[in-house]
DNA sequence: GAATTTCTGTTGAATTTTCAACAAAAGGAG
DNA sequence: CTCCTTTTGTTGAAAATTCAACAGAAATTC
């Protein structure tokens, strides 16, 4: 496991836990690794929440697929983040979400119940990951406010460019690459593909923007 | 404070701690109340993210104006619900939302960091409470991703539909009443009035729902 | 209870988005 | 390197949303 300390660190589940204390932390949490190719799914739809899971490398995103048959994405997951989380600890029977891979990637699993209750050794790092797992949560709730921000937006070129600028924000510069392509940033965004290819080009004649591909520059 | 134990009881933060230690608790966090009259504002956009409200009695509103002046609501909360935890929680530095009393309302107000750090009688609710703000973080966070399915749908249509869907789910019934006029239920779909109230005709006419102001029934 | 204000539903015109189809460019496989 | 697949940008037609204006209904105020 020490291989993956350096991503592990950085997991807002291990806040404050020292390097030390993670190896015997994480056997007793009863973690494991599993591996996952490009397009295979990590969780799926409909599966029961017991588990949290913590990307290690690679990438993914989490889809929602309506009874129409219009897939959106939620939210994209890069290595450190936690995933499935919400559902697990709200004690929700199922998720409602895919997390699908989206190049190969590793993900540690847990329990949940093993995280929010005591374990018999009586391990003291119950208490702060409950802590941990609280205020990723409300920092989750944000960053859903934010999403709502977005596809709240009634025009295609007002949500992207409120996509544009809270990604600027977040990677903290006015280049930045998104982690989409075309359809999927329509899929993210909820638009149609085309009028967003449409709409790029009209911000980029405007000079309101810069833009090849996935790298994009707000003028 | 006897007098909102009724209520208080019902709010998520006091889960799993009973009235009788419930006056001590409220002493050690310094809770005090609140009163706001119809569309006061109860939180103001901007101002700082310390506090956790909790609402006692009437109704509010979490509101989102952008900067071309466009109101959204965010959600409507009803008493017993908590309010601004997740910006307090995250250690956000001011609330990106105004949060305005729909009717003669009652709010109960604390300071985030007493609940989340011991106090010096060192009273022993202060793990049982960050437990249940993780819990009620998580069950925000499942109510974010309902609003996002909303907002994510294209038709105005489908907005309505996806939205009494989930009120009448979460009501228990197919029929149900909600708590927007026509203008709020268009500001929290994120759609136009008028069109909002053409598609309600149109779906009456269809047979699919009945409706009659804010009373509506799913057939 | 009369007057005023707010709320709701309708309508037609203007604007936007969606849809469908295509061609060029880019990327991957063998 | 060539072939095949995927991605991207364009375009025009169809459909839907937004906008503006109005009239009747309902609620509120004095």
């Amino acid at each position: 496991m020490k291989k993956y300390f350096t991503i592990l660190r950085k997991c807002p589940l291990f806040d404050s836990i020292n390097d030390n204390d993670l190896t015997a932390l994480l056997s007793c949490l009863g973690a494991r690794v599993n591996a996952f190719d490009k397009k295979y799914t990590i969780f799926s739809e409909g599966s029961p929440a017991r588990y949290v899971g913590i990307l290690l490398s690679g990438s993914a995103q989490i889809i929602k697929t309506d009874y129409y048959g219009n897939r959106s994405i939620v939210s994209a997951i890069s290595p450190s983040e936690l995933i499935g989380e919400a559902y697990s600890c709200a004690g929700a029977e199922s998720i409602p979400v895919s997390i699908v891979a989206n190049e190969p990637s590793e993900i540690m699993i847990i329990e949940c119940e093993r995280i929010l209750h005591s374990c018999s050794n009586s391990c003291s790092f119950h208490q702060q990951m409950i802590f941990n797992l609280m205020r990723n949560l409300a920092v989750k709730n944000i960053m859903l406010h934010k999403k709502i921000d977005v596809t709240s937006k009634r025009s295609t070129r007002e949500k992207l460019m409120t996509y544009l600028m809270i990604e600027a924000e977040k990677q903290g510069s006015s280049r930045f690459s998104i982690p989409f392509d075309r359809q999927e940033l329509a899929d993210y965004l909820e638009v149609d593909r085309s009028g967003l290819s449409a709409e790029i080009s009209k911000l980029r004649e405007m000079g309101v923007i810069k833009s090849n591909k996935k790298q994009f520059e707000l003028l």
